[in-house]
DNA sequence: GATGAATGAGTCTTCATTCAT
DNA sequence: TATGAATGAAGACTCATTCAT
């Protein structure tokens, strides 16, 4: 009956912050952002749709929290130790978290995916996602560089667009796409010893 | 005193199809499918709401003849001769269209992905878009079974993930990605002599 | 080759006019008045749109025309003579004619309560009724009276209550209502000797 | 502080829905089904437009509901211990409690009227009808077959024919209708002592 | 923190009617 | 007389968001 200590206010809101985020995060990836409503995620969280409100300023922003978070934590198996070289191993690392995660979490990479492809869905996000991706760029470039490639810029286009088009079609058609076996292909392409 | 010849009418109906469908496209790759409303697109035609539906169901039968018809310039393009078969000549011009209709029907191209990558948009659509793609498939496959690949369907996974990610990422931010280099380079894996 | 003559055009006025008619009387009864559209009778008669209005000034013009139209003909059918007496021969042949036209015309009776039940579908329509309905109200009362009636004007509500209800009911489902029984019965009832 | 309670949600939710009907059946009636857009029901009941949809899932499933809530409360009157027996009674009680119905509720009855004329104006609401009907029939029926009437079905369609024409005809005009001495006159057809 | 009744702007869609031909 | 492309006003319905409790 004594009022919440404010450490259990926050576990909760932590938890409920949790809670709308995994079931909006479900409903965007199989409905589609516009098709999912805040009734439906309420629903689904079991909650009200006020309440969403108290977590999230609007649909839009629930959305780039979404994204945003998401990929912090895929950003976190990027050249791990954050200096800004890839070496080969963290090279190799990455691909095979990059696979995992795909598998790991669908949804997720789903909805990403669907919102990148976009146009502008979101100008805001757009700007947040270029920031995460700038880094990754510069140091994948660097690699191609290091690494003896003739044409880097082409090279990491190539393999870019290689890391994109397997994950959106692993995700569209799973059962056409032993990522196995094409991991072990692209560690061939790129000369490394699986 | 006469009514219009049909002969007008169909010119008529013809030129105004052609006008709804043009500039629903490129709203609908814009500004996304659900972004656009039916008065962008009039306003945009020059003609009433009311109209588009003289020429259209609905919105999404608009969206669905707007990708068929689209497919349908590309896939003549594609094993030319309607054999089944691919020769290296017709392989080779399958790239080199793909990646000139990228550049020439950018709008269209942009809608069509992100369609395809939304959640099921348009459950029809889906159907027919299965109905295009399965031909190519095997037509495709085959093409890496006689060209003495070692595991086929790892090959076809791998190549169309690679043109579709080129197509998406060239569409996102063609100033990064050549595609004249990245033609080249495709076609040096596939050792043509370009 | 040579312009039709006035004769002619007239001729086709007319059929068109009642083609028109007919095809409307059927929708309008199958489905409804609000339910039917301008371009469904359009279709149903195998002309254009635009035709109707060369016939009728509007929607409500037209169901105007048809209502009152087929009242005409009806109306014929009582005080055959239009002296504003009713004998009782004319009595038995009103009600005789009444459930035949029920069972002729079909259509056109389904129409003709669901507008008159409705509530001021046409404004116009409901005066015009009126002036239709009453000398024959005024006659029928006149009929009570002269029969030796103690309260005519019940009677007459009765006996139009009772008319209106058998055609309604008959009309909703015919093969409940065996209409030469129930004659039999109103003209026990009226001691008529059937 | 803390949300409304159920219980005061659920005095809201009765209120509103309640106001919502009654605005709407006064609408109907006096205007019809379709030329009484939900704008309309939503100025007269003081609300948005959107709370009508907060109660009833469509304009089509507000009218069904209000016409079987309505009929409910009419059937109540109507083979009183529901033991499917007729009493001479009963059923001279019901048929007072027509009329009176009739006059108490004639906003009610209009629409009714209205709606059940119409052409198949719902699919469900018609089979939901046929439900509330077919008892009511069968034991009405049982009735003229016990009390020795000749021709059972023939006087119940007579019967019911009278009742329902009198409905019409006194709802479209009520001064002509003294519905005290028709209820006379059909009692003492039936040989009941008023 | 939590609820859900309430709002109102915005969407798709229909359709009677017009008019150039 | 006849056509059908074109209009635009109006209608049903949805849904993100607010707010009193």
């Amino acid at each position: 009956m004594a009022p919440k200590t404010s450490e259990q206010n926050l576990e909760i809101r932590e938890f409920k912050r949790k809670l709308i985020m995994d079931s909006a995060c479900d409903l965007f990836a199989n409905h589609g952002f516009f098709d999912t409503s805040i009734s439906m995620i309420a629903k689904k969280a079991g909650i009200s749709k006020g309440l969403i409100y108290n977590y999230f300023d609007s649909k839009e922003q629930l959305l780039k929290a979404l994204v945003l978070e998401g990929l912090e934590t895929f950003h976190e198996n990027f050249d791990q130790n954050k200096d800004g070289i890839l070496t080969r191993e963290e090279f190799e690392f990455y691909i095979s978290r990059y696979f995992s995660l795909l598998q790991e979490n669908t949804k997720f990479w789903k909805l990403y995916f669907a919102i990148v492809i976009q146009p502008p869905v979101l100008e805001l996000l757009d700007e947040e996602l270029r920031k995460f991706g700038a880094p990754m760029i510069q140091t994948m470039s660097n690699f191609f560089k290091d690494n003896g490639y003739e044409d880097p810029p082409t090279e990491l286009a190539f393999f870019s667009a290689l890391l994109s088009g397997l994950a959106i079609k692993y995700l569209n058609a799973p059962e056409y796409f032993d990522l196995e076996k094409l991991k072990t292909k692209i560690f061939s392409i790129y000369q490394i010893k699986s």
